[in-house]
DNA sequence: GAACAAAATTAGAGCGTTCTAAACGTGCGA
DNA sequence: TCGCACGTTTAGAACGCTCTAATTTTGTTC
C-alpha cells in the first residue's frame, strides 16, 4: 500500500550512537539535556545526529517516560477570533513551561467535539483545555477522571474541572454606566438568548440599570447579526427609538448597525450602541464600534497555568477563576 | 514531581485481553476493524474494553506501526479567517480518508514555523500542509524529503512539495472587468507590496487594465488597514479622486473605507470599491464590501487530496493545481 | 600509589501497540 | 477415520525511546 520512497528509514538512536561510539542511553541524555553528560560526548552525539538528520521520535519518547509534554486545547470554532486571542496565551504559557500545545476543533457541534476529546485522549496529552465548549458536563466526567481539565468561558459543576470565566456581569454593567454617563436614559439590552454567557449578561444589565434607577428593557434575540436586524425592526415598530442600545455581543451589534443605516438612522447620532466581546471587526474604522472586551489572552494564560498547577501535583481542589473585562469606547457611543 | 493522582494506571490491551479471556493479539485486531475476528469474540472484547474504560494508545500504535495515520497542518495564522475556512475543508477531506489531523500555528514568525514543522516531524505525522508558509524553501527542503508536503497559498520552485494555489491573476482581472462594467474609467489599485500574493494581483490588475485600454495606476501599499488609509491620503492631494478604487485585500479596503468616511467622501456614492480575500468582515451589513473570494475550502480539499496520492503512492511527481476565484459583489461598488 | 567519592556512561528491561508466522479448531470430502 | 483447507487465534519479536541500577572512569586526598 505504502511507496518505498515514502517507507523512509529514518534514523534512530541506535544509529545516532553507533555514529558518535556511544550508548544509546548517553544519546537519549544529550537529547534531554541531561547536565551529567561530558562536553566532549555532547557535542559528539550532536554532530552525530546532525550529519544523520536524526530527529527524536515523540510517539517512543511518550510511550517509554508515559508524559507527552503536550497539552491538547480544543477550540470550539476556529472562526471565532476570540479563540485565537486565547490560543495566543496558552500557546505562549505552555511553550515556556516546555509543552506542546495539540490543538483541536470541534466545529461547533457536539459530536465534533466528543470526537476531538477522544483524539486527544488517545494521544495521551498531559492536561486538556477546552474552550467555550458545547458538550455536556456527563459526558467528560471521565476524562476530567483521567487528566486535569480547564474549561474556558464556561464553568461545569459536579465534574472535577478548573475554570477560567470572564465576569459577564460587570461587563454588561461596564456598557450599562458607560451610556448612563453619556446621559441615555432609555437602553435597550438585545440578549442573546441561550447562547453561552447570554444569561450572566442579561441579568448583568438588568442589575446595573436597577441600582441606576432606569427601566430594564431587554429584547429576545441570539448570538447573530440576524437578531440584530430583528431588534431593531422590533424598535421600529415602537413610537420612539431609545437612546442607545447594548448588544448581547458584536455580532447583533453590527446587524444592529446595519439595520438602522439601512433605515436611515445613524450611529451614534440617532442611537448609541455598545457590543460584546470586542472583535477585530469592532475596531475597524469603517465601524468604530465601542465594545466591552474580555482579557483574553489572559484567559488562555491563566488556563495552562491552573492545568500545571495539578501536573505538578501543586493542587487537587477544583479552582474556578473569573477574570474582569473593561469598555473599549470607539466611535458608535456618544452623548445624548 | 508528578502526584500518584496523576500517574494514572490506564488499562491497555493486556488488561483488555485478560479480561475478555483472549490474547492481546486479538483485541488488536478487534480494535483495527479487522473482518477476521467471529463477531462472539468481538464482542467480548469490545464488552471488557467498555467495562475498563479503554483507550487505545496513539503513541504505541504510530510507534509499532509506523504510521500515525495523523496529517500535520501547519496554518500560519490563527487570527486570520482565511485558514480556518481553508482548514474546513482540509479537516473534511482528512477525516473522510482516515486521517487525524495535527493543527499547529506559526505565529506569523519563521522561527515559529520551522519549529511547528519540527515538532510536527517529532511526531511523526504521514503528511503536511504548509498554508500560507514564510519560510524559505531551502529551509523545508529535508522535510519534503522526508515526507510529503504541499503548499498552499504558495508555491516553492526546487523543491519537492506540491502546491495548491489561487489564481491571483484572474482574481485582479474580475475586479477590474467589474469596476469597468459598471462605467468606471480611473480605477486605482493599491497594492500589497512584499505580501504573499501582492505580486500576481498588481500584474493581474495591470494586464486587464491595458487589456481594455485604460490606464493602470498603482499605489504602493502593503496588506494592511494603514495602507488603505495612506493610500487615501495620496488621493486626496491629487485634483480628483477616482471613480474606483481596487485594494490588495479587504484589509486594506476597510483602511480605505474610514479614510474617506473620516474625509467626508461616500462608498460608492464618491468613489467604488472592491476588496480581495472576501473576508468575513467584508459580509457584515454595515460594510458590505464588495471582494474577490478564494475557493479556500475546496483549496483545501485539493490539499489533502494531492498529499493522499503520494501517500498512497499514486504519484511521485510534483504537482502544481490553481484554482479559479470569483467575486462577490455587494454594495460598495455601483455604477458610476 | 591506594582508597574512596563523584561524575560519566552503559546494559537491559520495559512502555503499549502491531505484525509475522505459526498454531489451533472445525467441518468437509474421501 | 484421516487429511486438508479455511477461518480464527496466538506467541513473541519488533518499534524507538526512557529509566533504573550497575559499572566504569575520573578526580581527590592522604
Amino acid at each position: 500500500m505504502v511507496s518505498s520512497e515514502l517507507a523512509k528509514n529514518r534514523p534512530t538512536m541506535r544509529d545516532v550512537a553507533a555514529a558518535a561510539g556511544v550508548s544509546t542511553a548517553l544519546v537519549s541524555l544529550v537529547f534531554r539535556d541531561s547536565p551529567n553528560v561530558s562536553q566532549h560526548r555532547r557535542t559528539r552525539v550532536l554532530d552525530a545526529a546532525d550529519a544523520l538528520g536524526f530527529r527524536p521520535n515523540a510517539l517512543a519518547r511518550g510511550l517509554a517516560s508515559r508524559f507527552s509534554r503536550t497539552i491538547g486545547v480544543l477550540i470550539n470554532d476556529l472562526h471565532n477570533p476570540w479563540f485565537a486571542e486565547m490560543y495566543d496565551g496558552a500557546e505562549q504559557a505552555a511553550t515556556a513551561a516546555g509543552y506542546q500545545i495539540l490543538l483541536t476543533t470541534g466545529n461547533q457541534r457536539t459530536s465534533g467535539e466528543m470526537r476531538a476529546i477522544n483524539t486527544m485522549m488517545e494521544q495521551r496529552v498531559d492536561a486538556i483545555v477546552l474552550a467555550g465548549p458545547r458538550v455536556s458536563g456527563s459526558s467528560i466526567k471521565a476524562v476530567c477522571d483521567e487528566v486535569p481539565v480547564v474549561t474556558v468561558g464556561r464553568a461545569f459543576v459536579g465534574i472535577n474541572a478548573d475554570s477560567v470565566m470572564a465576569n459577564e456581569t460587570v461587563g454588561a454593567a461596564l456598557a450599562v454606566d458607560h451610556l448612563a454617563s453619556l446621559g441615555h436614559r432609555t437602553i435597550v439590552h438585545i440578549d442573546g438568548g441561550q447562547g453561552a454567557g447570554a444569561a450572566p449578561r442579561r441579568a448583568g444589565y438588568v442589575r446595573a440599570m436597577k441600582r441606576i434607577g432606569l427601566p430594564a428593557d431587554v429584547i429576545g434575540g441570539d448570538f447573530s447579526e440576524a437578531a440584530g436586524i430583528a431588534g431593531v425592526e422590533n424598535l421600529m415598530r415602537r413610537k420612539q427609538l431609545p437612546d442607545a442600545i447594548f448588544a448581547a455581543n458584536d455580532l447583533v451589534a453590527f446587524g444592529v448597525m446595519g439595520a438602522l443605516a439601512t433605515r436611515g438612522r445613524s450611529v451614534p447620532g440617532d442611537v448609541s450602541l455598545v457590543g460584546y466581546d470586542n472583535t477585530a471587526t469592532a475596531h475597524f474604522t469603517p465601524i468604530g464600534l465601542t465594545s466591552v472586551d474580555q482579557p483574553r489572552e489572559a484567559m488562555g494564560e491563566l488556563a495552562i497555568a491552573l492545568l500545571l498547577e495539578r501536573l505538578t501535583g501543586q493542587r487537587l481542589m477544583k479552582r474556578n477563576e473569573t477574570l474582569v473585562p473593561t469598555l473599549v469606547v470607539r466611535t458608535t457611543s456618544a452623548p445624548r
